[in-house]
DNA sequence: CGGATTTGACCAGCGC
DNA sequence: GCGCTGGTCAAATCCG
């Protein structure tokens, strides 16, 4: 593999412009990567994150200010002025200055109205920021107690004091302690134990559940890769059932131990469209043009974390959150019910270019356009956790049903459940604000515990927080 | 010669 | 228990 081709982050393509010109710069005779053969990638997640969220040169939308949702009301002097001007026009102008002080009033209440919503979305995002430093901060306590004892014999004999993880083990007990989430906590000599057993086998259920999510791209490419800005070595092939085309197995190579890797597989359907799906977080700093995939990947785990909640609320929340996005052609569908909760998003709907042609339209959630390998058991639009099989088979949710009751309730359900509210805001930053640069970083960096995605753009030195995870991990 | 890829073999999980 | 399948390993091979 040509590893500066893989790394290939100096010259970021928007996806707009790689799937419109992806033919005429692909190289088909080694659809397959074949050894030492010039690769091709496709540069969906090029360095320059501001280039792939949105149309190249479009400015960066400003952010919401409370200044923005006051009225000028300069306005109102100048027409009355003019008013003033014609003696003829007087009546009607004192007639049109009523309507307008009715319209001043109006537009006044309007903007209280604004303002409280304003004031309620900060103040919920203030608590929910809070609320999350708080679970960071309790959970490698949670997971030491957890080590010491308290479940799978098995699992916590086989925590090593050095945890050597760079030789990533054949049994999938061992792939399990690799994880860069498992590794936040490391050895303590804390003795108290017992108390936490159940929470501490929650906290591991839910870990396993954070090492297994996948987020799978789903991405019209003649490529036999993409360039997500990580360095990736080959270490399998294999014959898929069900698909005539090979899946290839990479990991991360960025680090000794990056606990990363994906699966390369082109669609049975339509070989056109190649589908890569990753899993796990990245235990090391990231380079920029990594960055947004980084986050996705992350983003998405949280956000099928969130699904271990109650079934009922799940496909409520589902119906009541999705459908405000469902108009659009760009998508990512959630199944928490194949092998492993996946994400995916597909990069392959819409205009000629799919939403690469949008590339600043927000990603939206909606039923998967293709039955997707290893997610046969996936049913359409719902969030499901694994434990709630029965989600699986439920018929698929009506699309673009919110009216104003669901919504209001749903927000209601989403304000109640703060977990869901964290990994929501982590996704749909992620996906949308792709390319809004540090604050999506930021959020991103709060919201999915253990990823080094709080890296800005400028900086690719880790933070405290990853700094520790990496540590820990890796020494 | 070092590093990446290929490919057959091995292992674990799962369903029957 | 057996077979199937997915995932991984590691020796062989290839390439720059």
């Amino acid at each position: 593999m040509d590893k500066g081709h893989l790394l290939d982050a100096s010259s970021p393509r928007p996806l707009a412009c790689f799937l419109d010109n992806h033919s005429r710069r692909m190289s088909a005779d080694d659809p397959g990567g074949g050894r030492g053969r010039r690769s091709v990638e496709v540069d969906f997640f090029s360095g320059h994150n501001k280039t792939t969220s949105r149309v190249a040169g479009s400015p960066e939308p400003p952010p919401i200010k409370e200044e923005d949702l006051t009225i000028n009301m300069q306005l109102l002097p100048a027409a009355t002025q003019k008013g003033e001007e014609d003696d003829d026009d007087r009546a009607s102008a004192s007639g049109s200055q009523q309507q307008l002080q009715a319209e001043l009033g109006r537009m006044n209440e309007e903007n209280q109205r604004l303002r409280g919503m304003l004031a309620q979305v900060t103040a919920s995002y203030q608590a929910l920021q809070m609320h999350l430093m708080a679970l960071m901060q309790q959970q490698p306590r949670k997971q030491e107690q957890f080590l010491l004892g308290l479940g799978p014999v098995a699992e916590a004999a086989e925590q090593p004091a050095s945890n050597s993880s760079t030789e990533v083990g054949r049994s999938s007990s061992k792939e399990k302690e690799d994880s860069p989430d498992a590794a936040g906590g490391g050895p303590s000599s804390s003795k108290q134990a017992l108390p936490w057993a159940a929470e501490g086998r929650q906290l591991a259920d839910q870990q396993a559940s954070m090492r297994k999510a996948r987020v799978s791209v789903r991405a019209r490419s003649e490529a036999p890769i993409i360039a997500d800005g990580c360095q990736w070595r080959k270490y399998g092939q294999k014959m898929a059932k069900g698909n005539p085309c090979p899946r290839a197995y990479y990991r991360c190579t960025m680090a000794n131990a990056c606990p990363v890797r994906k699966q390369v597989q082109r669609c049975a359907e339509d070989r056109s469209i190649l589908i890569t799906t990753y899993e796990g977080t990245h235990n090391h700093p990231l380079p920029p043009a990594a960055m947004a995939m980084a986050s996705t990947t992350s983003a998405a785990a949280s956000m099928l974390l969130s699904g271990s909640m109650p079934s009922a609320d799940n496909s409520f929340l589902a119906r009541a959150v999705l459908p405000s996005c469902s108009s659009s052609s760009s998508m990512a569908t959630i199944s928490a019910s194949a092998p492993f909760p996946t994400v995916t998003l597909d990069l392959t709907h819409g205009p000629p270019g799919g939403a690469a042609a949008r590339p600043h339209a927000p990603p939206s959630f909606h039923m998967p356009p293709l039955p997707l390998y290893n997610q046969s058991k996936f049913s359409g639009l719902h969030m499901s956790s694994p434990q709630n099989s029965s989600d699986a088979t439920r018929p698929p949710i009506g699309i673009g049903l919110a009216d104003a009751d669901t919504v209001t309730a749903a927000a209601a359900a989403i304000t109640a459940d703060p977990n869901f509210t964290v990994a929501l805001a982590a996704a749909i930053t992620s996906i949308i604000g792709g390319g809004a640069g540090q604050q999506q970083q930021q959020h991103h960096g709060q919201a999915a515990a253990g990823v080094n995605a709080n890296n800005n753009n400028n900086n690719v030195t880790s933070s405290s927080n990853n700094t520790a995870t990496t540590n820990s991990d890796t020494q």
